[in-house]
DNA sequence: TTCATAAGTAAGTACTTACTTACCAATAGG
DNA sequence: CCTATTGGTAAGTAAGTACTTACTTATGAA
């Protein structure tokens, strides 16, 4: 029989929110019971009580571990680093579809969060998305510019591009839209800048 | 004291049904009791199990009013039949934006039910979502046709239009973006179909 | 009027939920 | 070695949860 370990508390706290996270986001908040995330995380029910005052408390501490992970954004911010004019937009859509493809765990928090009328949602807005935003909306003022792009709103034509990528990762991956349909990543992210970035373009030499 | 009054077995059934749908689209099939339903419908919670085998049999009966609903569709189709070329995406786009200020009920309804993993997902993107792809795929590939526009691929493209309204309506909607954000719906429309349909027109001559 | 039937309820049942209590055992520092 | 502290549990509790039972009352056709 394996000697019983015992581990140290913040050790043991860090793997209860990741068993957490990992269930709320398969099935939600209310969806998910404490009994699930022990049982997961490998210890009796008490044990969340004594690391956490309640559940919601739980989740406060997954939403924290999310929008204080600058990581996301300091990856996109890298994958453009260097690239402009097309190069840049394929690197921003490719970038958000091998994340879909790879892993949904952080958008269906956010989604089940947005749902059930947590504060992660707004949280996020205010950190990552505006991030997003702000990143292909400097991109596009560039262009704009340098007379490379017509003098389009900014901020409505980031919207459009970002819709059109994270709309595609979020039908393909969450509502399982792949099963009917799938184009390789490469090729949608050309796709995607290309059908984007011919609108903007201004035409020069009629 | 009002008289109390009873009703028709199919008029009741129908209201406990739009009491359910309501409920479940603001919370959740789990986020919701048979209780809060019987509540909103105005009867005893008994009465619920007397009209449907179960909770989730409940759940089954909104999901078919929903997709039987062909309401939807026709009405996207009436207002593209007669336009071409912008008119009809901006027509499109409209309509969506439209649907969504208007009302989320339906499309909370989608996303609980893509997350929570029950059919009803399924069963929409095999009525209604293939089917407003299938239209605008069918301008396209009519664009394409008729030497308007680059030979794209009609399906991507269609998903590329879609997904930049589609995705703009739910974070402005659903995710509460347009406390931050907002602009005319016209002039959205009218935006995201000139950035795409710029994209996709072939420049005539140079 | 009569009465079978359909519409409705109050008060349960068995079970699950988040959260507590009271207690136990491994470890580290003296 | 001892003992305070920390990591951990078994076995609760009160308040839900979906669903049932046993019963009542309105309605409409005969």
């Amino acid at each position: 029989m394996a000697a019983k370990k015992r581990i140290s508390g913040e050790e043991r706290k860090e793997r209860i929110v990741r068993a957490a996270e990992n269930l709320f986001s398969k099935k939600g908040f209310k969806g998910t019971t404490t009994k699930e995330v022990a049982k997961a995380a490998g210890i009796s029910e008490a044990v969340i009580f004594r690391y956490f005052a309640d559940k919601s408390d739980l989740y406060a501490a997954i939403i924290n571990r999310c929008c204080d992970d600058k990581h996301g954004n300091l990856k996109l911010e890298g994958r453009v680093k260097g690239k402009s004019g097309k190069g840049a937009f394929i690197a921003i859509a490719d970038y958000f579809l091998e994340l879909y493809a790879e892993d949904t765990t952080f958008a269906r928090l956010l989604l089940f969060s947005a749902l059930e009328k947590h504060k992660f949602s707004d949280m996020f807005i205010e950190s990552r998305g505006v991030e997003t935003l702000k990143l292909v909306c400097g991109l596009i003022k560039d262009g704009i510019k340098r007379s490379e792009f017509k003098r389009i709103d900014p901020e409505l034509s980031a919207r459009a591009f970002l819709g059109m990528v994270l709309h595609y990762c979020m039908t393909q991956e969450i509502l399982g839209f792949k099963r009917f349909f799938s184009r390789p990543r490469k090729k949608v992210a050309e796709a995607f800048a290309g059908i984007f970035l011919n609108g903007i373009f201004k035409e020069k030499a009629r």
